[in-house]
DNA sequence: ATATATTTTAAACATATGTTTGAAGAAAGG
DNA sequence: CCTTTCTTCAAACATATGTTTAAAATATAT
């Protein structure tokens, strides 16, 4: 059994139970008894909350983000005519691989991108737009590519209407998992919910005005 | 120019800036202060700052459910071909009401519902699906009759995707705005974000699998 | 092994928060 | 008018928060 160093136990700690329960409604105190180390840790190795806050969600951003690079320079390098669920497929692989990187790292990593869009006033927004500018006008390219009936502003709110139905579903995904085998007797995982979504907001992104 | 007393002046200060700023960064004194009333008749008035929110909501809510409550009935009484559409349709009338009912309401309406569903694990989902069972029900068997050719999971689960498009969209509305007026040089209302926001989910809940 | 740097710790600090108190003021009823 | 009830107000209260401090403990390097 290794040990692990304070501030992973920080990060493992604060990024649950702010995926859990938002990050105005988590205390430096919560996080640091729960990790079980000491408060003022988290000033020595962060600085502040807010940096805290960005650490962890750059935790998840360093794996991702490349992993969507590769997935979407191969789909834009095929000379075939791109369909829109292809493009969201980029997304699904390493999505996924975050549950290999850490447990249930896809479900923590989309609360979170949800938890930080809707607080704060967007500076999330802000934040990623500064910081993978690149891969979000790769993405956005191939939604124009496939979508090439669609205007960039029309797009532009239909991917962030994706987003919405994405980032709410995975945050609300527990409880719905669980209606779904009550009422339905049937089992569905994280991935059988990811399967399920991409054709709602496959059709939503591609229809007609 | 008529008085208006501590406890509408409450209401409407509290309401407005649990929609900008959500809930928990909402403290008392800002909102007394811009209520320009003491801070201890919040206390008075409403008990306590949780019921403070659930008056806040339920000045809408009572509007809101009895409007859509019948512009439902309605649509279920025709034996013409409902298409989904239709069914979207019948949320508009009752939320555009809201705005005469008080000034940007339907903003703060949505506003608010968003928040509260993203904030406080859920709670909210709790207690509208409790108390205002039968209008949800009566909002599925028109989905179901929209679209017959989708089983009751398929269609359970797209309407919960549904709902988190329209959530996350409404909570981040008046950022997304604000770039859209930056980025396209175009304004958009409320108004504008709904009839752009049907044709994404409509299209989405009836795409066949 | 000693000196240096890094990390951990308990305590204190300053401030912000929701709530309560008790007196003063206003409104209503007889 | 006087009494009673309802409402407002400034102040205090108790607690929770993010942050800082300075000493102790531990690790690192020479």
């Amino acid at each position: 059994m290794q040990k692990i160093d304070t501030k992973t136990k920080i990060l493992n700690a604060a990024e649950q139970l702010f995926a859990e329960r938002g990050f105005a409604d988590t205390s430096l105190r919560l996080i640091t008894s729960q990790a079980e180390v000491n408060l003022a840790s988290v000033n020595y190795h962060f600085g502040s909350k807010k940096e805290l806050i960005q650490a962890v969600l750059a935790r998840y951003l360093e794996v991702f983000i490349p992993g969507l690079e590769t997935a979407l320079s191969e789909l834009n390098e095929t000379d075939e005519r791109i369909d829109q669920r292809n493009v969201f497929e980029c997304l699904v692989g390493p999505l996924l691989a975050l549950n290999a990187f850490k447990h249930r790292g896809t479900t923590a990593f989309l609360q979170l991108l949800g938890r930080g869009y809707v607080e704060n006033q967007g500076h999330l927004r802000w934040f990623i737009t500064t910081h993978y500018g690149e891969v979000m006008d790769s993405f956005n390219q191939a939604v124009q590519n496939a979508n090439p009936h669609l205007s960039k502003e029309e797009i532009f709110w239909r991917l962030h209407f994706t987003l919405g139905t994405v980032v709410f579903t995975m945050a609300s995904s527990k409880a719905l998992i669980d209606i779904a085998k009550a009422d339905f007797k049937n089992e569905v995982d994280i991935e059988g919910l990811i399967r399920k979504v991409i054709p709602f907001i496959s059709a939503g992104v591609s229809t007609a005005k």
